[in-house]
DNA sequence: CTGAAAGCGCTTACAG
DNA sequence: CTGAAAGCGCTTACAG
């Protein structure tokens, strides 16, 4: 009767007894069997090397004790993004901690079809949508889904659903705020992708920090990439070209603001001389770079750490929850930004970029 | 008799079919119901937003479509190396591919009761183990397991079990022959930890490299540390001491590497005039070091995906592998090292770092 | 073409 | 203290 793997069946048939009393002393229900019974069970649960299939269980406790990530958009190489594999770490330990396992629902295409058919499906408790684009169908999915879960690294402030991501705008805003106590006035924008929540709050930040400074933006100063190095690069190159010329940039990302280094370097600019430039995110990259740059952490892995945490809350509590949990960005100020001292006249000379010495913070 | 997720049965009855019906539509059984029958069950299923229940099919299916990654000793932040993320991705990209689902298995003790219990419960149809350490308790689990597994990043050559991994003794030979060939004779190493199979590896090809050049390494010129950019500028700052000196260093990490760096970059040595360095990895901060490190890069996401090839092949084909894949390291070129070409006398006078110069390779 | 029945491995009232 | 029975949601022979 016993197939490869024992069951319990094999379990209570070698200690004789049924398979009621072999679950009653593996789940430790005292009171219900004699301390001779529970040797036998025990006996023959080792002698057979019986584990209790999970599958089963799930299936009678409709728990499956497991939670699911989704990302959306598998390219392939998403998990090679220090971002979500942080994020992902951080859900790791917290559900780890909490006793649950972990499921990672890879959607190549984020329709609503394939997430209700990989997330509906019983196979795990609860979602948490790993950062989300802008104007994913998976936002649409969740204002409709019974299925506790959990939004990590997007917040739509509309969306009627637990969300735990950085502040993007706020965040911006405060160190372009910071740039301008430091005597930058003309200050870049390397934007991001204007799919991604992140990148369109981020520019929003620094376009409030300006009004507020009573400096009018340019869009001649403002040139979008694709998060990478390569896009940094050329938009780097693009903006040097401009004149009258910025003399600093905030970046949208870290490796876009590398790319730009590399584009002042060719160009024999001096950073932080000649121009300034702050990123974001803090990736390892930042602090080796030279200049080091000073850029804005997030807190990546606590953001998944709190939304594991949230969304396990929700699971055991049966009770939905529409909390948003905004961390703050922290300056980490390195050696790309100093403070602007001498604005050169309108109308300068060519080279204006060269013109100009700063002290270092 | 619908709870709140409609089930088969709710499907059945709304149709009007029994519930083998419903599943022969539903897994596009030819021939065994009627083009009018169909019709109704899939409006049936379309009206209820039924979709299947995937504890329920692997139950009786004795298949979950699952491949479970255990990770062992997740002291917290796993996932944020990059390595094991990179491996992850190769791993997730390949599962997705082949249909598979993906679930982690971190384990927080590594013992064998634990592996089996979260291993041996039908959640998983086989087991990737992601770089288990020389002599983890896993490695003898595999041996006797009978789940389809296959060891990623770890390959010690008499194991049983399918391995996929990097040729690190290989690689470092290789690159350490190449600096011999560049002049350099005096070369140091920067070690891994000993409980790391990799680390003992990488330092054996080194020490092959040596004796077969007539080279007899010296144990002064050999440091270890835990892999941490820390450890390494600790290291070298030992090793900066050691008298006769070194022309060139090849350590075992990158982050290692970096650290080194810095080390000596605070002592004024410079690279790679004074000293040349070889990292391991290519992680991707070695691109943007100063100067840009010169290292191995090992295929990480190709491991991955070789691993779940692999996994997945044994799994549909039920039968088990010992195969093991192993890739070769790719030098990557960049400006830490330099030919060596003036070697200083014995006995010479102090700084004798800063005596000597060498060109760009 | 269609459906009743057995069964996957477990858990949970419930009755002794 | 112990066990027979029903049931979780599906699939798979098997008989019509």
């Amino acid at each position: 009767m016993s197939g490869m793997t024992p069951t319990i069946k094999d379990v209570a048939e070698r200690a004789g007894v049924s398979i009621t009393t072999v679950t009653n002393v593996l789940h430790g229900r005292g009171g219900r069997f004699s301390e001779g019974t529970r040797e036998r069970v025990l006996k023959a649960v080792e002698e057979l090397g019986y584990r209790p299939n999970t599958i089963a269980r799930s299936l009678v406790r409709r728990r499956s004790n497991t939670v699911g990530v989704v990302v959306e958009h598998f390219r392939g190489a998403l998990l090679g993004n220090p971002y979500f594999s942080t994020l992902l770490d951080g859900i790791l330990a917290e559900a780890v901690k909490a006793g649950y396992q972990l499921k990672i629902i890879a959607l190549e295409r984020p329709d609503l079809v394939h997430v209700r058919q990989s997330t509906e499906d019983g196979s795990i408790d609860g979602a948490i949508l790993a950062a989300p684009l802008y104007q994913s169908p998976l936002l649409r999915w969740v204002e409709h889904c019974r299925l506790p879960h959990v939004v990590a690294g997007s917040s739509p402030p509309a969306l009627q659903s637990a969300c735990v991501d950085v502040d993007d705008e706020g965040s911006v805003y405060a160190a372009v705020k910071w740039l301008i106590e430091l005597g930058h006035r003309r200050i870049a924008f390397l934007g991001g992708p204007t799919d991604y929540w992140s990148a369109t709050q981020r520019e929003r930040g620094y376009l409030r920090a300006l009004f507020e400074a009573g400096i009018t933006p340019t869009s001649h100063w403002i040139r979008r990439g694709n998060y990478s190095t390569l896009s940094g690069r050329l938009a780097m190159e693009m903006l040097l070209q401009v004149r009258p010329a910025f003399s600093s940039v905030v970046s949208c990302n870290d490796w876009m603001a590398l790319g730009a280094l590399e584009a002042m370097r060719r160009k024999g600019v001096l950073v932080p001389n000649d121009i300034s430039i702050l990123g974001f995110d803090d990736v390892e990259a930042a602090a080796v770079a030279s200049p080091p740059l000073t850029t804005i952490r997030q807190p990546v892995r606590e953001i998944g750490m709190t939304a594991a945490r949230l969304l396990i809350q929700q699971i055991e509590q049966d009770t939905p929850s529409v909390e948003h949990v905004i961390f703050p960005g922290e300056l980490i100020q390195r050696d790309s930004v100093v403070p602007y001292s001498l604005e050169p006249e309108e109308g300068s000379k060519p080279r204006p970029h060269l013109r100009r010495r700063r002290r270092r913070c």
